[in-house]
DNA sequence: GTACATGCAAATGCTTTGCCCGCGA
DNA sequence: TCGCGGGCAAAGCATTTGCATGTAC
């Protein structure tokens, strides 16, 4: 069993096949998967899972805390399993988005919210951009 | 004439009343209106505003970067004018949204890009949290 | 006059939800 | 058993778009 599983569990929800499928997914992911993608995904082990549930999964494990809801400006949403605070960069050409972490901007974020007289409770940064090439030929 | 009108009509644009209507309200914004916020404003000044030609010319104005198109985690787009390169705090209480800049945070966001070997295009930094209280109750 | 803009309503695309049946604990 | 969970399809909501008409230049 693995660790959502577990958490879920433990949270009192019951464990249905359709669950099962779709913790297992985002649980072996190491990307940032769109829900359709984690749907598609999850089918393949349990053919009986449905869009609608994988919605329904997701809201709950984001409610939850287990797995984040991010939007990189796309139409539709996408979720990682990755708790630990990190950042993105996301490749506007591939779509690629590679994950970050700097502790020197953290500790200017937590200063900038001290100085503003608030309390931090999330943020959000994303930086936009693509790989660096000799003699790049768009711009 | 508003700057926004001059921009606008310098890039060929026809100068309707709609858009007059519409671009006045941008100008005169100086908070972060969603569409519909700005189609009820644009309609009190001309009537014949549609949603429509809001969706239109926001969209058109995003492209042209001479608006900047944000969704602070919500189900809907808002938009501003200010174009200097800023960041936002989020007040998840009130829903209250406070610029500020920083030099030391912009620095550190473009180090990170360029240790990462990317150009950087665009970054959206949003901090989210609520003022800081003596006895806060809610946690 | 002509190409561009607009209003209206229908269409879209993602997401949510009502309803009723099925299944986990 | 009993209440939570799920499938299906309809509904919701923000946004976009086709089409016919209107209008800036």
């Amino acid at each position: 069993m693995n660790d959502l599983e577990q958490k879920c569990i433990d949270a009192g929800l019951k464990m249905t096949g359709q669950r099962r499928a779709i913790l297992e997914v985002l649980e072996s992911a190491d990307d940032h998967p769109s829900v359709e993608t984690v749907y598609l995904r999850s089918k393949a082990r349990d053919a009986s899972v449905s869009i609608a549930t994988v919605y329904r999964t997701l809201n709950l494990l984001d409610q939850m805390n287990l797995v984040k809801k991010h939007d990189f400006n796309e139409n539709h949403a996408r979720f990682e399993t990755n708790l630990e605070n990190h950042h993105h960069f996301i490749d506007v050409h591939t779509g690629e988005v590679v994950e970050f972490k700097d502790e020197a901007l953290d500790g200017r974020l937590r200063q900038i919210a001290k100085d503003l007289g608030f309390d931090l409770v999330d943020r959000r940064v994303e930086l936009y951009g693509h790989r660096k090439q000799q003699g790049n030929d768009d711009e």
